[in-house]
DNA sequence: CCCCACCACTTGACGTTGTCAACCTTCGAC
DNA sequence: GTCGAAGGTTGACAACGTCAAGTGGTGGGG
């Protein structure tokens, strides 16, 4: 019945249907948020009969899923290319940080959709494939600041703190803005934060003069 | 109408409604998750009628804004509780990033639902005054370690990294897992990697000897 | 004793949703 | 000219959130 190919291989270009109703998708989820998201909503806007989604990605995970894998690809080209941008290691690691949070931002549809395990199919290849290129970024980067300052630093479980952080501000930033307007504290943007918590990250917060 | 009260004031025993719903709401998170979760059926599990929940809540933001608001006070409290009982700072900064974890483990629906300002009400002021007390906490333990080791420490930014960090780790750990095991890297518990991003914290990844 | 208002639900209904079977329609191969 | 598949559409169904209206019990005033 179902095909499921979720191909994106339009060819040239103007029928792409599964690629309009991603798009669609995204749209839908910016305007009214994953909690009033439907998927005769995004056929609606794509124009097609309301079974049109079904027929090309299952199901509504399998939507999801597909946006979700297309978010941990540009993750993946932003970050790496950001990286490419500098030499110096610190200056990577923030670049890496600031096109990470850039991604949330310019795509906040499919970055919302990547964690969250109960909408999507987390074991589809696809999603490790491109989920492991991405952390391979992070790895990189950290990896030239153990070169270059930390020959015994346990890379992989920096990369894994740096990941968490910048994942945790992400989700958590939106609160911290309410949370300082309420304590009378100062707002930072995102892009400041992140510089912040690079420089912390780095540094230590406990670091001895 | 509906009184959309959501008290928790059920005096002695027995017949408290609104409570024994958001227990049976954080076993349906539990057992089905987020995504296929319903009103219906916590009323059915709850033995009461369909439109029983709605009448206590108003709508199903309003049951899980109640679970959200229960969570930040486990959080808020668990936390405070587990750093009273140290006095080494750093000491006190793991424990606080233990009972994070452990609060993420054995409560997971209620900490599932505090950061989706898509199905909460973010602007609730619980949600507000809670959030604030369970930051406090984290701020003081900061404030601890910026006194005894690094007085010219950005306090306030030192803490909201912690809490992305840690947020972030609750939230990307099942990944970091399936990552692992597709790298062949070796898998840790989460409270060992709280261990590990404390010290990373507190020492700085970059940390010239 | 009666009545009335209120609380804590229940009942019933409506519109919307995800999913699935069945059905068209176009198109290239044989 | 017929076949078969690709790429949808139509129609139906059960489940869902939400809301208006109804119901039983309880407590207090007259």
């Amino acid at each position: 019945m179902t095909p499921v190919t979720s191909d994106s291989s339009a060819s040239s270009e103007g029928t792409d249907l599964p690629g309009q109703l991603r798009a669609a998708a995204a749209d839908v989820i910016i305007e009214r948020g994953l909690g009033a998201f439907s998927l005769r909503e995004v056929a609606r806007r794509a124009d097609v009969s309301h079974a049109a989604p079904g027929y090309h990605f299952g199901d509504m995970s399998g939507l999801l899923t597909s946006l979700a894998i297309e978010g941990l690809d540009t993750l993946h080209r932003e970050t790496a290319a950001a990286a490419a941008e500098h030499v110096d290691p610190l200056d990577r690691l923030t670049a890496v940080g600031r096109a990470y949070v850039k991604v949330g931002r310019e795509h906040p549809a499919h970055m919302e959709v990547v964690f969250r395990p109960d909408l999507i199919d987390v074991d589809h290849p696809d999603m490790h494939r491109c989920g492991a290129q991405a952390f391979g970024v992070v790895l990189a980067v950290v990896q030239a600041i153990a070169d270059d300052r930390n020959p015994d630093l346990d890379v992989l479980t920096a990369a894994r703190l740096c990941w968490s952080a910048m994942q945790g501000l992400v989700q958590i930033h939106p609160k911290l803005g309410v949370l300082d307007e309420a304590m009378g504290t100062s707002t930072r943007s995102l892009d400041d934060l992140v510089a912040d918590f690079t420089r912390l990250i780095v540094d230590g917060i406990g670091s001895r003069p």
